[in-house]
DNA sequence: AAATAGTTGTTAGTTTTCCTAACATGATGT
DNA sequence: ACATCATGTTAGGAAAACTAACAACTATTT
């Protein structure tokens, strides 16, 4: 029974996941338009929020909380869905692309320093 | 994070709990006004169910379909609340509803089984 | 057959919640 | 000082949920 909630059904309207995240609507829907979360849409265009995007959402907060910008959030969240270690992947992405998330990888590592000097340790977010 | 988590927790809206239960919200105002359920509130009056909730409505169609009545069903539900021994129960029940009430107490264990499987795709209901 | 009771549908009118879009504001970085 | 970022605030409108009443269908009772 509890095995058929997937994290990520769209199940929570706005007010709860206000209240879940502590974040404001107006905070909400700025992260969506700075696509850093997804959220569903009722055929009514509401918003339904899953477990999944309450995660991402408490993780954005956690990060602005500790200085890191949505910029470099957006890069957080882009390494955490396509680590680029493996050499298979480096066969399928074009040289221009690779050339292009290199260089964004140095940026990242840049803004991690920087924020982990000012404000503290950023490992707990990476794998 | 996880742990914060509580099937007691009202977090669902109407319009879900409708999907997750394939009843209208006529059906579960009812079930509310009978007692069988009791949602939470919003300070505006609105309904917010628990995962709680969608089981005892889940419980509450299954019965429905195998014939028991409203007043059955408080029955059931009062004996899961304070289990009693069967001689007490027979002093409060007749014996035609004590019958109708084992054998759909049967129906119920078959049925916890499949609960798992019953829900439905809620993927239509989004974008 | 008619009446009754139980369950759900439907409708109307209202309230609450959510939406987008725009402009305002305080903080931060250049 | 000025620009950018993140959020607040407001206005107007649309969607979702509410209550209450009445209708309808079913099954049971008289």
């Amino acid at each position: 029974m509890e095995k058929e909630w997937r994290r990520s059904m769209p199940l929570l309207s706005m007010n709860i996941v206000m209240q879940l995240t502590g974040l404001t609507a107006r905070q909400i829907r700025y992260y969506e338009e700075q696509e850093l979360v997804h959220p569903a849409r009722t055929e009514g265009k509401q918003r339904m929020f899953s477990l999944d995007d309450i995660d991402i959402l408490l993780e954005i907060k956690d990060l602005l909380k500790t200085g890191v910008n949505i910029a470099g959030i957006k890069q957080i969240f882009e390494m955490k869905n396509s680590p680029i270690t493996s050499k298979e992947v480096r066969q399928v992405i074009s040289d221009r692309e690779l050339r292009a998330i290199v260089k964004e990888e140095m940026h990242l590592a840049q803004r991690q320093q920087r924020a982990s000097l000012r404000q503290g340790d950023l490992s707990r977010f990476f794998r």
